[in-house]
RNA sequence: GGCGGGGUAGCAAAAUGGUUAUGCCGCGGAUUGCAAAUCCGUUUACGCCGGUUCGAUUCCGGCCUCCGCCUCCA
């Protein structure tokens, strides 16, 4: 049986989809106008090992993952640039997808860009104006009328009686009560002419909320299994979401909210503003990306998770030990038999909320297993229900040289050539018995990171 | 102030009312020409104070403390 915490009701609860055998999952996506950074890297390894998993449970997935490509953000960052709203946001499609595939992403089945679904979203506003739960504001704009929609808040616990409006941020005049937002923004005089969209309620654009309404529904319907995305979506996001795709087609929006948590540097949350985030791909100038992926799988999805350089190289060096299994231990391929001890460990572990640390202490166990039975058939069978299992959390699917070997960040003097021929020459040494010759090449190679290993008369190396 | 999530061994991170989490690091042994890898063994735990219980890290209450959301944000 299969439970997820699901964010609405504050609790796990099994998971039992709309239509048997079948899931819809919308996750929100990245907003196109710099590069990913790890918190991002985090939000879509889960959903694709959620994913992952879903399917391996044996559901169909129909899973969606948008791309927000035109937001206040954007704009500003084209106008800086001095370039097209097109050309900045295809860039950065560009590098997150190449990022994401770097991570060992799946791609997700639709990717809609909201610039391609501006009408599914003025339709959507054309019916919350018919509800009375939208109106037209004098400066034009178009918002959400909170207080005549009685879920308002359900997601999120907020007892707005108790918050006080305008504490922090000062109340628009526009609006009738502080809680509302926009739906649509109206057109302003300086900005470019590819962010105006013609409307009933004018040139302009339309809010940012109102893009997930339109895009799940386009895909999946009004009504849906799971909707995911990071935890600070939840509110006024997420909340919003409700409040529109609920107000305008009356029935109940999503059964199951996921919240992944955050990535926290020295224990604060990772942004832009306290100038403490890491971007992916300078991450992947230093580690594999192999690497990230399974720090990110070795938490659980809703806990915070610390990053620094030495908890990465923790994880490498964890990593490492498990494609060393696969090494010493050839694995033959091995259909999963979720009965096998470990396998039915793992199966109970991913089907409790996707708890993918334990899932991942298994993998190091069937390490273990095969590392004692190495040689045997036995052990064969062990390191190919590992290499299985940890295919299922998309981990150590690559030959276990090209991890063990790879030259990530590395100077580049050491070439794999330079190593083989410093290990002929090592060979030659040690069979004339010229130890101190042998231990001087081996420690010169470990001086730039590249330890040897002699095993039954043939040397391997690997990078440290 | 409102709502929510934490505090586990040197570090990271899980589960659990009584039984080894797991990984990295450390220490001892086996193996090795010496190493590396591997195997065996092993040292460091459950924020504080009460309560329930035969027994609590695990349940309940209080306290201390950290973090997140309440504003764009994965």
């Amino acid at each position: 049986m299969l439970t997820l915490h699901n964010s609405l009701a504050r609790e796990k609860q099994e998971f039992k989809p709309i239509t048997p055998g079948h899931v819809n999952m919308y996750v929100c996506g990245m907003t196109v106008y710099d590069y990913c950074h790890i918190g991002h890297a985090r939000m879509v390894v889960v959903f694709d090992v959620i994913a992952r998993w879903l399917r391996e449970s044996g559901f169909h997935v129909n899973y969606v993952r948008n791309i927000t490509d035109i937001d206040d953000k954007i704009i500003k960052r084209a106008v800086d640039n001095g370039e097209s709203i097109q050309s900045l946001t295809s860039r950065f499609i560009d590098a997150m997808n190449e990022d994401f595939a770097a991570l060992g992403i799946i791609r997700p089945d639709h990717e809609p860009r909201a610039t391609d679904h501006v009408g599914g979203m003025q339709a959507i506003i054309s019916k919350l104006f018919d509800k009375g739960l939208a109106y037209h504001a004098p400066n034009g704009d178009v918002y959400y009328s909170v207080k005549d929609f009685d879920g308002y808040g359900k997601l999120s616990r907020k007892d707005f009686d108790e918050q006080r409006a305008g504490e922090r941020v000062e109340v628009d005049p526009n609006k009738r009560d502080p809680r509302d937002f926009v739906l649509w923004k109206a057109a302003k005089e300086d900005e470019p002419s590819d962010v105006k969209w013609d409307s009933p309620w004018g040139k302009g654009r339309p809010g940012w909320h109102i893009e997930c309404s339109a895009m799940s529904c386009h895909h999946l319907g009004e009504h849906f299994d799971i909707h995911g995305g990071g935890e600070d979506l939840q509110f006024p996001h997420h909340e919003n979401e409700i409040a529109q795709s609920e107000g305008a087609h009356g029935t109940q929006y999503v059964n199951y909210w996921l919240h992944n948590g955050f990535i926290n540097v020295d224990n604060e949350k990772m942004s832009k503003s306290l100038g403490n985030f890491f971007i992916i791909r300078e991450v992947l100038q230093k580690f594999d990306a192999e690497v990230l992926r399974f720090f990110i799988l070795r938490a659980h999805y809703r806990s915070p998770l610390n990053y620094s350089d030495v908890h990465l190289n923790d994880a490498k060096n964890a990593l490492t030990r498990l494609y060393t299994a696969l090494k010493t231990v050839a694995p033959v391929e091995v259909a999963i038999d979720w009965n096998e001890p470990l396998a039915a460990r793992f199966k109970a572990a991913m089907d409790d909320d996707f708890a993918t640390a334990e899932a991942v202490a298994v993998l190091f166990e069937l390490a273990a297993e095969a590392n004692k039975h190495a040689g045997t058939e036995l052990g064969a069978q062990k390191a190919g229900l590992l290499k299985a299992l940890a295919g299922v959390l998309g981990l150590l699917q690559r030959d276990p040289q090209s991890f063990l070997q790879a030259d990530v960040g590395a100077e580049g003097e050491w070439t794999s050539d330079k190593i083989e021929a410093a290990i002929v020459a090592r060979r030659e040494a040690r069979a004339a018995k010229n130890w101190a010759e042998g231990d001087r090449i081996r420690d010169e190679l470990a001086a730039a990171g590249i330890v040897l290993e002699d095993k039954a008369g043939e040397t391997t190396w690997r990078r440290s």
